[in-house]
RNA sequence: GGAGGGGUACCCAAGCGGCCAAAGGGGCCAGACUGUAAAUCUGGUGGCUCAGCCUUCGCAGGUUCGAAUCCUGCCCCCUCCA
């Protein structure tokens, strides 16, 4: 069959950083017919967010083409636990836990990927019936010192921070399924160099041809500062519902709103000059359009239109939103930190407290200071909590 | 194996017998200002039956009227030597 290079090749190098090598890319293309695409997931954390999807359209990009992707589930080291950083060790999963996740995260996954010519696989398939003597020969094609050039193993050898043996073999191991896969590419975000360059020197040692590394750039969070990322409680859910996508890409700092047109909607250099002005002219209107449009592409038109209705209502013109979870307390009433509290508004009673010292509470649009206060269901009651926190108190 | 240093709240980090629910910073929450932007200012940030009480300073005991602070044992981390 045979690639068309010259078609083929920008499409390839949209929106990514890194391309090691562009001559070794050339060369498989002209040799191979099939050209096999790693993509390796960890399935401890079944929620993907907007910075997985930078990637998973890059995977796309390259589905289109005709390349075959692979899907690596990286069960084998989910179920060993992965005590990377200080103390915390990463949750053991079992094997039920495993593909649970798995089944919540190719719901996800397959919103972008097509299903029908995704290949599964699980790296325990390989990796558990690996015997000491393997694991000593694939430990034995890299050392210490290189190891050492990894960020953030070399920033925590700095920082006296420990790191475990175990940690030195997760790279190996991630290398060795490029191996079992045959991979010729391989894509990931760009602080997967490091482990996608040791995998190149395991093909090579076990007699394969070495993988070509693609990497597309990581997404700053909602704070502007950091990757995105569910530890930093910074990232916006593939599978939240429509309104909170949107609102939570209202809060996205203003220097990142291109970034999200590029990398996210996939804008192309053109598109981004006009973005670039609109920005300048009407920052909020570049960003509700920017909100209006991530909604659309991970539900419909519809539901984009009625994340910003209701976004409009509730945050411009400080409207009740129009659907309010219920919480019903008895005829005699209740006293209002309870019911904050019992309606899973706050976290204890004292936050609670703290937030009607510090006016944050409101009863239809009046705000409470009283901490005795006792509301009753007599006629309708709207509580907001905060900017976003609202609750209709009915009759039980 | 030997010698020394260290484990404090979400994170970093002070405290080293009572005035410590524990300084300071970061983060986070709330309020003001806004465009749910940035910047700035203010307050808050263990729990509860909240002017009081209860639980917290690696774990378990002990000394004391009283311990995060002193003693003993254990666990873990770091550095140097071997």
């Amino acid at each position: 069959m045979g690639w068309k290079i010259g078609e083929v090749l920008p499409a390839i190098k949209q929106n990514v950083v890194d391309l090691i090598s562009e001559d070794e890319l050339i060369d498989k293309l002209r040799r191979k017919d099939e050209i096999v695409v790693k993509y390796g997931a960890d399935p401890s954390r079944p929620d993907l967010h907007l910075g997985h999807y930078v990637c998973l359209k890059k995977l796309r990009d390259l589905q289109d083409i005709g390349f075959k992707i692979i899907f690596i589930v990286g069960d084998f080291t989910a179920m060993i636990g992965d005590p990377t950083g200080r103390s915390k060790t990463r949750p053991r999963l079992t094997e039920e836990e495993i593909k649970e996740n798995a089944k919540t995260y190719f719901q996800q996954v397959f919103k972008v990927l097509d299903g029908e010519k995704t290949i599964v696989r699980y790296n325990s398939e390989w990796l558990s019936k690996l015997t000491a003597k393997d694991i000593i020969e694939i430990a034995s094609t890299y050392t210490v010192a290189r190891m050492l050039e990894r960020d953030d193993f070399a920033k925590r050898y700095r920082d006296n921070i420990p790191i475990s043996i175990h940690e030195f073999l997760y790279p190996l191991f991630q290398g060795y399924d490029s191996y079992a896969t045959g991979a010729d590419i391989e894509v990931g975000g760009t602080d997967q160099v490091f482990n996608f360059l040791v995998a190149r020197d395991i093909q090579k040692h076990f007699g394969q041809e070495s993988q070509v590394i693609l990497t597309v750039p990581l997404l700053e969070g909602t704070d502007g500062r950091l990757k995105m990322s569910k530890s930093y409680d910074n990232y916006i859910g593939l599978t939240e519902d429509p309104e909170n996508i949107y609102g939570k890409v209202m809060s996205i700092p203003d220097t990142l709103i291109k970034k999200y047109y590029k990398l996210v909607l996939y804008y192309t250099e053109d598109e981004l000059l006009k973005v670039e002005e609109y920005i300048k002219k009407d920052p909020r209107g570049a960003k509700a359009k920017l909100a209006y449009e991530i909604v659309k592409l991970l539900y419909s038109d519809k539901e984009a239109k009625e994340a910003e209705e209701h976004f409009n209502r509730v945050f411009r013109e400080k409207k009740i939103p129009e659907n309010i979870p219920e919480f019903s307390i008895p005829a005699e009433g209740k006293n209002i930190i309870e019911i904050i509290f019992e309606s899973g508004l706050v976290n204890s009673k004292s936050e609670a407290r703290r937030l009607i010292t510090q006016k944050a509470v409101r009863v239809n649009g009046e705000v409470v200071t009283n901490i005795e206060a006792v509301l009753k269901p007599d006629n309708e009651k709207i509580i907001k909590v905060g900017k976003r926190k609202f609750l209709k108190i009915v009759h039980k």
